[in-house]
DNA sequence: TACTTCTGCGATCGGCGTTCGCAGTATCTG
DNA sequence: CAGATACTGCGAACGCCGATCGCAGAAGTA
């Protein structure tokens, strides 16, 4: 028995025909975390509250995920699975690009707990290859190098993701802080109380009444663009 | 005894100069936070082993800090002080914002574990409030408001980590990978060779016998420099 | 001297991811 | 049909984690 267990979860079977049926599936557990983790957050997605959640017990979910980080694997590509591409392959390199990133943008909307995941290296699944594939598409026709066009991607989802968090944080502001950020804007409130930083505490100052000038979509659509085109030669 | 918690630490008296002299203080706390996690990973940063390292006991950490996390503040806000402001005030903004983001970079790439830290929403101490207010004042001729400024500077961050990922990734190429990555590579691979998703299959077979095209210190400087001027007019 | 306020920290709590091994069940093989 | 096989759920436990409590002792204050 070698137990081979360095395998990407999509390059294992799900099952093997044999024994008796299991309770539920890779999705259903999935389709758990998901809900666990947009009501309460990643910290929230246990193996013990997943494990509860449907009816099961800890141990078990080992049958189905090799660890924990497996789990949010196939967490990540189920959200992964609501971009839609529907509109897509008619027009310039750049309105791809931004159709693709307003359906990015909608997931981690949706799905603010991605926010946190982001940090390490993206888990790559089959859905989020499909829609990387799309990225990779779009730029296919410019005069870049495989390199150039994977990291003119990331780029770009990593300025989605800013844009996302900075939006989130904002909404924030109407209901009530987790109370380790109440501590962080004590602080900077006294910082821009106390004169050294000045442009710090201009723009702190600017940054409160202006609420409505522009609608978030539109504000994302700008800087996308400007930053694609920017990035990318013209 | 209201024991008021809900304070940053920045705000909270490091001493208040009754009972017994402490053995260290948070500046050599955050030292060897720092030591340990550039050695091993942030997952190496444990209480007990900081405690360990300072050949104390994990509960006496609390007396200078009120949770990890904040331990982990002191570690971001320490490596933050190594940035260099010279030269800075001569130029034009796009220059002063390139210096900037060189020097951001280079504590990145010195302290990858901070690229674990950035999930959430970065930490904000003195020392990163200094940073963030040069970046801020570079901006300060152009009409834009406060929170565009704001979105601006975190736009740039995003970048720069987002460069120095795959910088990362492409160095971590020669060494042995952690072993779950082997698992996203091995999968990576499959996929390639299955024919589905061409785009990623062409990307992945170019980025591979190109390596000293250009530096990565000329590629930084190159693409931050154009995804500002898109971003930011020009 | 008496009191206050801090210090280091042993002991411990609750929670986490994960492992082991067992009992039970479905399928395959002959 | 009978036996082997390969799976299933999962109770119990391990080791590690962050964090708390309370006490003994030291430094400063009055």
């Amino acid at each position: 028995m070698p137990e081979q267990p360095e395998l990407s979860i999509w390059l294992r079977p799900e099952r093997s025909g044999r024994g008796p049926a299991p309770g539920f599936d890779r999705d259903r557990l999935a389709q758990a975390g998901v809900e666990l983790a947009d009501a309460e957050g990643l910290a929230a997605v246990t193996m013990r509250a997943v494990a509860t959640s449907l009816g099961s017990a800890p141990a078990s979910l080992y049958r189905y995920v090799a660890t924990r980080d497996e789990l949010i694997e196939l967490m990540v590509d189920r959200v992964n699975a609501e971009i839609s591409y529907d509109g897509l392959g008619a027009g310039e390199w750049l309105d791809e690009l931004l159709l693709l990133a307003r359906q990015a943008r909608g997931v981690l909307l949706r799905h603010p707990w991605l926010l946190d995941v982001f940090n390490g290296t993206a888990p790559v699944g089959p859905h989020t290859l499909v829609f990387l594939d799309r990225c990779l598409g779009a730029l296919a026709d410019l005069s870049l190098d495989g390199r150039q066009k994977l990291e003119g991607v990331s780029v770009l989802m990593a300025l989605v993701t800013a844009l996302v968090r900075a939006q989130l944080a904002d909404r924030e502001g109407a209901e009530e802080p987790p109370l380790w950020r109440r501590a962080q804007q004590q602080y900077l409130a006294h910082v821009a109380a106390t004169g050294e930083h000045p442009h710090v505490a201009a723009a702190l100052l600017e940054a409160r009444p202006l609420k409505g000038s522009k609608s978030p979509d539109e504000l994302f659509d700008r800087i996308v663009t400007r930053a694609l085109r920017g990035l990318l030669g013209f």
